[in-house]
DNA sequence: GAGCACTGC
């Protein structure tokens, strides 16, 4: 918060508390996601050094929490997607006069979305002050962008009038110096060669926790595993080590573990995902190992198929990576790449998300702002045009935009509405006229949240055993529904999730989206009705949001070997469908993984002539053949 | 017969 504070450029705005009384002026300091986890922490610490009470002056918004005072809230902490959604009832942001973005660097898909429209809104509203945070390395770009505005508009011959230019911060944080070593050759094996280097590091330097990089949990049990036998095997080499995995699918209790101090003679070693690299600080760190690769999600707009690969990481990262070894006192880097392929092959700056991902959110929450001209926006980062387009072919097919790309009524801003993917939005506006809101608003909730189900090593058969007994013949969407009814029945008790292998906090997520859910359903005019055990009418209403996944399994396969309706794409059902090795003929997934091969997850068995009666415009080429019995 | 980097509304 020095940054607010040191400026000295916003005397006269926000924090002006006399002209509060008259009108509602408020200094607005937005977080990413990364921040999400901090922004009350922060709000609150703030609050306590202006000597006020949170939730007045000073409060906060995230999902499913608003601490403010509309008549007293002067300072509010918020995350981009609260934001996006304020603008839509609010595009010109009309309560505030100073819009703080931090941590703009990280470059999520919804500080994008805001960047762009933040530059758009200054043209109508020059007093709005911009403050734009954002690492060294990506100031400059953050700065072009919006300074382009400016010599377009003289070009225009516009006035340009009193607006200022968006203060860019770069802040880099206070760290003790950290020593940067390369590794002389090549590595092969990043995981082994990252365990090498943990061993020799408690062998030659003094005591300091460790704190190592890889980019799964494979890759993480596999390294524990290897010094789990370097320790059985050579004792003088690890004894004194203690080995903590970190990644965001941990139960929370074994997560806390990285946070406890470190015994007197011993030296934590946590070996981590990207978690650590923005998500949470670990204190202590005094050595880092940088394995130079992370999971990154890539899209695919030809097939509309978003893939998880192990990528390079780039010289930002790398940088970042670094730093958490400085938090307490000078520290050392260990990179598992040469310096050579550093300064010439590593790129200065990662891909920005929205170039790597599925835009049908993204479209839709721009047409529900009423931009029109998805590919003329003006993009910190545009996304390729062969995206763009298919989604707007996935958003018509779902009649959510009509032949002019635009909203449809009510439909298409019904779901803008809908703070989920379209298609699951789409899925529980058709479960209205089908009368089974009640059940489908439990499985859109379900499909919102990661897993509902603890997975780990070693427990795939007790897990399918507890599985089966909920296990519904029509597929997983259905068990979905005898789950959330056991936990409700059980008084949503975490005794009973352990005992069913069901993940408690996921649970509790989804009765927490199922609220806000059923708000907004009703505020939609939906009612809000259960079918009872009519099933048909679920698998329906299923089939109205998700015809675009719709499969046949290939006749006389008998490897389970499906093709998509639409590409012709080989994919199989996931082993942890209820639906493995049942093989219905026709089903829609939710959702693809891929490996070695292509996995449908969450599937549920259909009847084909749905497909027609949801999307007759998107099958009508199939022809009465493709649906053959 | 086996997957899930990280977030968010």
């Amino acid at each position: 918060m020095e940054t607010v504070g040191s400026g000295g450029r916003l005397d006269s705005g926000g924090l002006d508390r006399s002209r509060s009384s008259s009108k509602l002026v408020a200094l607005l300091v937005f977080f990413p996601p990364a921040c999400f986890r901090f922004s009350p922490q922060l709000s609150a610490r703030v609050a306590e050094e202006m000597g006020v009470t949170l939730g007045e002056e000073v409060g906060y918004t995230i999902r499913f929490e608003d601490l403010t005072n509309s008549g007293t809230t002067m300072i509010k902490f918020l995350t981009d997607g609260v934001l996006l959604r304020e603008m839509m009832d609010d595009p010109l942001l009309t309560k505030y006069s100073v819009v703080m973005v931090d941590e703009a660097h990280e470059r999520s898909i919804s500080t994008d979305i805001l960047l762009g429209l933040l530059k758009k809104i200054q043209r109508r509203r020059p007093d709005l002050r911009l403050i734009i945070s954002s690492a060294t390395i990506e100031a400059k770009s953050m700065s072009a962008f919006f300074q382009t505005s400016k010599r377009r508009r003289a070009l225009e011959g516009e006035e340009l009038g009193p607006r200022m230019d968006p203060a860019i911060l770069s802040v880099e944080g206070r760290g003790f110096h950290v020593q940067i070593h390369f590794v002389e050759e090549p590595v092969q094996d990043y995981v082994q060669a990252a365990v090498s280097t943990v061993l020799l590091i408690h062998d030659q330097e003094p005591m300091g926790d460790i704190l190592v990089f890889l980019t799964g949990q494979d890759d993480i049990d596999a390294a524990i595993h290897l010094l789990n036998e370097e320790a059985q095997t050579n004792r003088k080499h690890s004894s004194g080590l203690i080995l903590l995995p970190l990644y965001s699918g941990l139960p929370r209790a074994e997560q806390e573990l990285v946070f406890s101090p470190t015994p007197r003679g011993k030296r934590k070693v946590v070996i981590s995902t990207n978690i650590a690299e923005t998500s949470l600080t670990l204190e202590g760190i005094v050595y880092l190992v940088d394995s130079g690769f992370s999971k990154q999600k890539f899209y695919n707009p030809i097939s509309d198929i978003e893939n998880l690969v192990v990528a390079p990481i780039s010289k930002a990262s790398a940088r970042q990576r670094a730093g958490r070894a400085g938090r307490v006192r000078p520290g050392k880097c260990y990179r598992l790449y040469t310096e050579e392929y550093f300064s010439k092959e590593m790129s200065a700056e990662g891909i920005p998300e929205m170039q790597r991902s599925n835009l049908v959110s993204c479209v839709i929450q721009l047409k529900a702002l009423g931009i029109d001209n998805i590919l003329g926006f003006d993009w910190p980062a545009s996304p390729s045009p062969e995206a763009m387009i298919r989604a707007l072919e996935i958003l018509y097919s779902l009649g959510i935009l009509d032949d002019d790309a635009k909203l449809t009524s009510p439909a298409g801003f019904q779901v803008a509405e809908i703070p989920l993917e379209p298609m699951i939005s789409k899925m529980i506006l058709s479960s209205n006229e089908l009368g089974c809101s009640e059940e489908i608003l439990t499985i859109a909730a379900v499909l919102s949240v990661q897993s509902i189900w603890v997975y780990g090593r070693g427990v795939h058969r007790e897990l399918d055993e507890a599985k089966l007994r909920f296990a519904a013949a029509e597929g997983d969407h259905v068990t979905f529904l005898n789950v959330y009814k056991g936990f409700l029945q059980s008084g949503k008790s975490s005794q009973w999730c352990h005992k069913n292998h069901v993940n408690y906090h996921a649970m509790k997520k989804v009765v927490e989206i199922r609220e806000q859910l059923r708000r907004i359903a009703q505020r939609l005019g939906i009612v809000v009705k259960s079918c009872e055990r009519d099933m048909q009418v679920v698998r329906k209403a299923v089939t109205a949001g998700f015809f675009a996944n719709a499969c046949r399994l290939e006749a006389f396969s008998h490897s389970g070997m499906y093709k998509t309706v639409r590409g012709s794409h080989e994919v199989y059902i996931h082993p942890s469908s209820v639906l493995f090795r049942v093989n219905p003929k026709w089903v829609v997934y939710h959702s693809l993984v891929s490996t070695d091969r292509q996995y449908m997850r969450n599937v549920i068995s259909i009847d084909p002539s749905w497909l027609i009666e949801a999307a007759p415009h998107f099958y009508q080429h199939h022809g009465q053949n493709s649906f053959g019995k």
